[in-house]
RNA sequence: GCACCCUUAGCUCAGUUGGCUAGAGCGUACGCUUCACACGCGUAAGGCCAUAGGUUCGAACCCUAUAGGGUGCACCA
C-alpha cells in the first residue's frame, strides 16, 4: 500500500497532478477516445456546450455550478461508452463586459466618451483577454473534463461569419426590419435595450392633475409635457362627446399659448384619472402607438443625455432628473395645477444593470420579426423535441413565446460584433451589407455610411448551437448537432434558451439540444443573493483551496434540486470534505487487507453472504443509474454517499474485520474479493462527483490492464 | 391584474408513479483515543409534513379553498 493512505487525503498535491494526468492522455476528446480505442468508432454520440462564460472576471460560485453539473454529465457519458463532447466557450458578453470595463475606467477617471471607438474595442479586447485566461485556469481548477482542443469564442471570425449569414438570412426572409421605433434607451449607459433588459420597479410618487384647456389631465411626469398638441380621450367616453376628433383648442400651456388638437382612440382607459390625457410619442410607448395609428407629429423633448431639448425654452440643457419641482412652481404659479395626489403608485422602468429610469425614445434600430419564430418553436416544445428540466419551465416559455415582441438587436456599445450593415445618411434606411458594396441608398438615393452599431450579444449567443459546432458543413457539425443537453442557469431561459431554440430552428431546421436542464442560484450560507455590497461573495477557488475541489463539488450537487436555488455553507462543504476523506480511509482499509490480492474480474467463488452484498450493490447501481439517466444528480450523489458511509464502511467493512480473522480461506477469498469489488464499483460510480479523488485511488488499485478511471465503464444498468 | 413556484426536524433541504415506523447533512445532548479513519465511532432527543375541507382501503404526495413567502410577465397618462 502507498504510504500516503497513512496521512489524511491532501487535495491540494493531488488534484493538479491528476487534472494534468486527464490533459495529457486526450481523454476529453472524444476522437482521440475512439483513436486509443477506448469509445467505439460507431458509438452514440453525446454532445453538451458549455454556456460561453462572460470573459469580464473571474469565476463565482453560480459558474461553479455549472461546472460541476456539467463535468458529472460529461463524465457519466463517457464512461457510458458515448463519444462524448462537451465543448467549452467565451462569450464577449457585448453590454456585460463593457459596463464592467467602464467601472474601470471610471475608477481611473475616464469615460468611454472621451476615448475613440476603434481605442475602446482595442482596450476592451486586451482586457478580455487577460481575463479569459484566468478563468480557463479556474474552470481547470474546477476539474471539468472539456475538449479545450475545441474551444470556441464568440468574437472567432469563423462565429461571426455565421452569425453574419443569419443576419442576412433574416433580412432576405423578410423577418429583419429596420424601423423608427421607439426603444428603451438608458441615458446612463447610452444605449437602447430589448424588453428583456428592463427591470421594473415599484414607486410611490407624486401624481399631477394639470390644467389643459377645458380637461384636466393626470401625469406622473409634468416634465415631459412641453410639447404635448394632442389631447386625447375614449370615443365611447360621454364626458367628453362634446369634443369632436380632430377639433383644435387653444389653450395657455407651460410656456404660452398652444393648439391642441382632440383625438379619440380606444388606447385610453376611462376609469383612469380624468380619462383624458396627452400624449409625449417621442417617449412613451403607448403615446407613440397612437401617434402612430393616427399620423400624428411626434417631437424629442430629452435629448440622449436625458436633458430638456429647447423647446422646453427656459428649462432646456437641464437635466431632467433636476427641473420637476421647478415646473410644477411655474404651473402652480399660472394656476393650471388643480390637484396633486402624494400616494400615487405606480411601476416604473429601469435600466436592470444601474437602475437608471429608462427614457424611450424614437430611434432607427434593427429588428428581428419574432412571431413567426417563435411560433415555430412552440410547436417543438409542445411536440417534447425539447423537454425542460424542471418541467414547469416549459409552461413558462410557451407564455413568454405565445406572447413574443420584436426584438431589438442593435446596441449603441463599441464592444461587440459590428453590424454588417449601411445606413442612408439621409432618410435612415439602412441595409444589411455583407461584402461593403452598397454605397448609394435604394430608396432615396443618398450617401450611405457604415452601420457603427453592434449587436445585442445574445444575438450572437443565441446562435452558439450550430455556430460553436462550424454549421453549416463541419464534421463536428454532422457528428454532434443537434445536441443533447443545455445545461444553464433558469435566469436566462427567454435571453439565451428561447432564442436557441428559435434561431437554431429557424436557421437549421433542427432543434439545437433535445434536454434543457436549469439550475437555480447559488445563495450564500444564510440564502441570501450574493453580490458585492453585501460581501457574501463566495469565490469558487477559496474553497476548493479550503476544502478541495470534490468537497466542493458534492456540496453543490447533493440537495440542490434542479431549477431551485440552493444555500452554499461552509458547514455542507465540510461534511462532503470529510467524505472524501472517510473514501481514503475505506481504500486504506480495503488497501491494507487485501495487500498482494489481485482484483479478479469475474470472480465465482463467493460466499452466500458475499454473493448477496454483491447483488446489494448492483441493485443500488441500477437505481443510480436511472437517477443520473434522469438528471437527478443530487439523489445519485446521496444514495452513493450513503451507501459508502452507512452500508459499506459502517456494517459491510465492519463485519469483514471477523472474517478476515477467523474465517476459511475460501471465505477470506471471497471477502476480499468483495471488498476490492465494492470499492472499484464505487469508485466509478463516484468518479463523476468527485473525480479527484477517485481518479488518485484508482490509481493504487492492482487491476490488471487497467486504464484511467475517467474511461472506465461505468458501473451501472 | 395574470401566470408559475414554494410552505416537511433548531437550520438548509430531499422525499421519483399515492403504499412499511416520513429521510439526509449541519446543529444539539451523552458516552467513547475500539488495531482504516477524532476529517472518527456509538447512542439519543427532535416532525399534527402551513391551515381547512374533499377523493381513496390508504394522502407529505391528487382535488378545492384559505393564509404566508418567492419569482416571472403585463400594464393607465
Amino acid at each position: 500500500m502507498d504510504g500516503k493512505f497513512l496521512k489524511p487525503y491532501d487535495p491540494a498535491s493531488t488534484e493538479d497532478k491528476i487534472y494534468s494526468l486527464w490533459e495529457k492522455s486526450g481523454f476529453f476528446d472524444p476522437d482521440q477516445c475512439v483513436k486509443v480505442g477506448v469509445t467505439a468508432p460507431d458509438a452514440e454520440t453525446f454532445c453538451m456546450l458549455m454556456p460561453p462564460t462572460n470573459a469580464n472576471g473571474s469565476l463565482h460560485a453560480g459558474h461553479g455550478l455549472v461546472m460541476t453539473i456539467e463535468d458529472i454529465i460529461t463524465r457519466y457519458q463517457r464512461m457510458r461508452g458515448k463519444r462524448t463532447l462537451w465543448l467549452p466557450g467565451l462569450d464577449h458578453a457585448g453590454f456585460e463586459t463593457q459596463v464592467v470595463y467602464e467601472k474601470k475606467l471610471e475608477k481611473e477617471g475616464r469615460t468611454r466618451f472621451e476615448i475613440p471607438p476603434a481605442d475602446l474595442y482595442k482596450e476592451i479586447l486586451d482586457f478580455t483577454l487577460t481575463n479569459s485566461a484566468n478563468i480557463k485556469s479556474q474552470v481547470r481548477k474546477m476539474g471539468a473534463s472539456c475538449d479545450w482542443s475545441r474551444e470556441k469564442f464568440t468574437l472567432d471570425p469563423a462565429i461571426v461569419r455565421t452569425v453574419y449569414n443569419t443576419f442576412a438570412k433574416l433580412s432576405a426572409d423578410g423577418l429583419l426590419y429596420r424601423g423608427k421605433r421607439i426603444v428603451s434607451w438608458c441615458p446612463k449607459h447610452q444605449t437602447s435595450f430589448s424588453d428583456l433588459e428592463i427591470k421594473d420597479e415599484e414607486r410611490t410618487e407624486k401624481f399631477y392633475y394639470l390644467k389643459y384647456g377645458p380637461f384636466t389631465i393626470g401625469t406622473s411626469r409634468p416634465e415631459t409635457k412641453f410639447g404635448d398638441k394632442y389631447v386625447v380621450m375614449h370615443p365611447a367616453d360621454k364626458r367628453y362627446a362634446q369634443y369632436k376628433d380632430g377639433q383644435k383648442i387653444d389653450l395657455e400651456w407651460i410656456n404660452g399659448p398652444i393648439t391642441a388638437t382632440v383625438i379619440k382612440d380606444e388606447a385610453i382607459d376611462m376609469e383612469f384619472g380624468t380619462g383624458v390625457m396627452t400624449i409625449t410619442p417621442w417617449h412613451d410607448p403607448v403615446d407613440f402607438d397612437i401617434a402612430e395609428r393616427h399620423g400624428l407629429d411626434k417631437e424629442q423633448i430629452i435629448d440622449e443625455k436625458g436633458k430638456l431639448l429647447p423647446i422646453a425654452g427656459e428649462f432646456a440643457g437641464q437635466h431632467i432628473s433636476k427641473v420637476r419641482a421647478l415646473i410644477v412652481e411655474k404651473l402652480r404659479v399660472k394656476g393650471l395645477v388643480e390637484k396633486i395626489d402624494e400616494n400615487y403608485k405606480h411601476v416604473v422602468r429601469t435600466c436592470y444593470k444601474c437602475g437608471t429610469t429608462i427614457e424611450p425614445q424614437v430611434k432607427s434600430q434593427w429588428f428581428v420579426k419574432m412571431k413567426p419564430l417563435a411560433e415555430k418553436a412552440l410547436e417543438k416544445i409542445k411536440n417534447k423535441e425539447v423537454v425542460y428540466i424542471p418541467e414547469h419551465y416549459e409552461k413558462i416559455t410557451e407564455h413568454w413565446l405565445g406572447n413574443i415582441m420584436d426584438w431589438n438587436i442593435s446596441r449603441q456599445i463599441v464592444w461587440g460584433i459590428p453590424i454588417p450593415a449601411k445606413i442612408c445618411e439621409k432618410c435612415g434606411e439602412g441595409y444589411v451589407d455583407l461584402d461593403n458594396k452598397i454605397t448609394k441608398c435604394a430608396k432615396c438615393g443618398g450617401e450611405v455610411r457604415k452601420d457603427n452599431d453592434t449587436f445585442d450579444t445574445w444575438f450572437s449567443s443565441s446562435q452558439w448551437p450550430f455556430a460553436s459546432l462550424g454549421f453549416p458543413d463541419s464534421p463536428d457539425f454532422k457528428n454532434y448537432y443537434s445536441t443533447d443537453v443545455m445545461e444553464t442557469a433558469g435566469e436566462i431561459i427567454f435571453f439565451w434558451v428561447s432564442r436557441m431554440i428559435m434561431l437554431g430552428l429557424y436557421v437549421t431546421g433542427e432543434v439545437p439540444f433535445a434536454t434543457v436542464y436549469l439550475h437555480g442560484l447559488v445563495l450564500d450560507g444564510k440564502g441570501q443573493k450574493m453580490s458585492k455590497s453585501k460581501g457574501n461573495v463566495i469565490n469558487p477557488l477559496d474553497l476548493t483551496a479550503k476544502f478541495g475541489t470534490d468537497a466542493f463539488r458534492m456540496g453543490l450537487v447533493v440537495g440542490n434540486t434542479p431549477g431551485t436555488s440552493l444555500a452554499l455553507s461552509e458547514d455542507k462543504i465540510t461534511a462532503y470534505k470529510k467524505f472524501v476523506n472517510k473514501l481514503w480511509n475505506i481504500s486504506r482499509f480495503v488497501f491494507t487487507e487485501t495487500e498482494n490480492t489481485a482484483f479478479v474480474e469475474d470472480f465465482d467463488s463467493w460466499t452466500a453472504d458475499d454473493r448477496k452484498l454483491e447483488e446489494e450493490l448492483s441493485r443500488l447501481l441500477t437505481d443510480v443509474t436511472t437517477d443520473m439517466e434522469n438528471f437527478r444528480f443530487y439523489m445519485a450523489g446521496e444514495k452513493l454517499y450513503h451507501y459508502a458511509w452507512h452500508r459499506f464502511a459502517d456494517v459491510i467493512l465492519e463485519e469483514s474485520k471477523k472474517t478476515l480473522k477467523e474465517g476459511t480461506e475460501d471465505e477470506k477469498n471471497s471477502k476480499k474479493q468483495l471488498l476490492l469489488l465494492i470499492l472499484a464499483k464505487l469508485l466509478k460510480a463516484l468518479h463523476p462527483f468527485i473525480p479527484f479523488v477517485t481518479e488518485e485511488i484508482w490509481s493504487c488499485m492492482l487491476i490488471p490492464g487497467k486504464r484511467l478511471l475517467i474511461v472506465e465503464k461505468w458501473p451501472g444498468k
